[in-house]
DNA sequence: AGAAGAACCTGCCCGC
DNA sequence: TGCGGGCAGGTTCTTC
């Protein structure tokens, strides 16, 4: 699944489309995802304006002219197709419907949003839009990773005696929220930090420099993915994952890019889960 | 309470 | 060609 980077470009990808359309038809093809669709969903979206789309975390939230946010998560395999665009952001035509295509979104300027989720870890929800943050989804969440409450000092004590390893503190979305698998393993081998080492036991000052690594490996993502968003522009309407050159994610066996490191790549499985680190770089 | 593992699903790739 | 195993970018729930 798309990790904070991918979803703030799917998010960008739909916003010239959706914003200040109304959803003239909503087609929902199956009664759930990861959870249930709230009762109506179909109802309470049709005619509904989408005065704005924004994101926290990896969720994107269109706010709509009934009071009601459309929340959509897009789980490991959730996927956007924008099709029939009269605005010609998208050469792409009106496909065939596909598998999987689980909710379709006619918009009343000949705009058609599909959504595609294979393994339906993903998820659709309505919410009164004066009350979102209070979400059982999104109650919970740490600063988003690019704000201003996302700090050196609140990552230094959030860390603090955890006995967790490094790259668990990192996945967990109360600490910080958006990092997923990929650039949880960026940051870390851009610090030098090895993804086992305990939270607890990393030198305030090393975690502090997390945070500026952080957001960098993150804004370097999202610009990668605003220059596949133009690329879709003349190849087709699909939102999700993009291409992106990883120093260390799925390059086990391949030679460390820190230069005069002759060190390979290696993999290691966490909680079930792949990091991956250079282990001459990484402590 | 904190941390590890299982569960939710489908698709794809590899080796036999 | 078919089948089994392992893998996949997330999150919640259960278990220890």
């Amino acid at each position: 699944m798309p990790e904070l980077p991918e979803v703030e470009t799917v998010r960008r990808g739909l916003a010239p489309v959706m914003e200040g359309a109304a959803i003239a038809r909503a087609a929902v093809n199956r009664p759930d995802l990861r959870w249930p669709f709230p009762p109506d969903m179909a109802a309470r979206l049709t005619g509904a304006r989408v005065d704005r789309l924004r994101r926290r975390s990896k969720y994107i939230l269109a706010d709509l002219s009934t009071g009601e946010s459309l929340l959509i998560h897009l789980g490991m395999s959730g996927r956007m197709l924008v099709s029939g665009d009269p605005l010609g952001l998208f050469v792409h035509d009106h496909p065939a419907p596909e598998k999987h295509d689980h909710v379709v979104f006619d918009m009343d300027n000949g705009a058609r949003v599909t959504f595609n989720d294979p393994r339906r870890f993903g998820a659709m929800d309505l919410l009164p839009t004066d009350s979102a943050e209070g979400h059982p989804l999104l109650a919970s969440l740490g600063p988003e990773p690019l704000g201003n409450q996302f700090s050196e000092s609140h990552l230094v004590e959030a860390l603090k005696g955890r006995n967790m390893p490094m790259k668990s503190a990192l996945l967990d979305q109360k600490i910080v929220a958006g990092l997923g698998n990929i650039y949880v393993c960026e940051a870390l081998f851009r610090c030098g930090i090895h993804p086992a080492r305990k939270a607890g036991r990393v030198s305030a000052r090393r975690v502090a420099a997390l945070v500026p690594v952080i957001r960098a490996v993150l804004t370097d993502a999202i610009a990668a993915g605003g220059s596949s968003l133009r690329d879709f522009r003349q190849a087709d309407g699909e939102l999700g994952y993009f291409q992106h050159s990883f120093d260390v994610y799925g390059r086990e066996g391949a030679p460390c890019r820190t230069p005069g490191c002759s060190q390979e790549i290696r993999r290691l499985v966490q909680s079930g889960r792949s990091s991956f680190y250079c282990p001459a770089c990484q402590r």
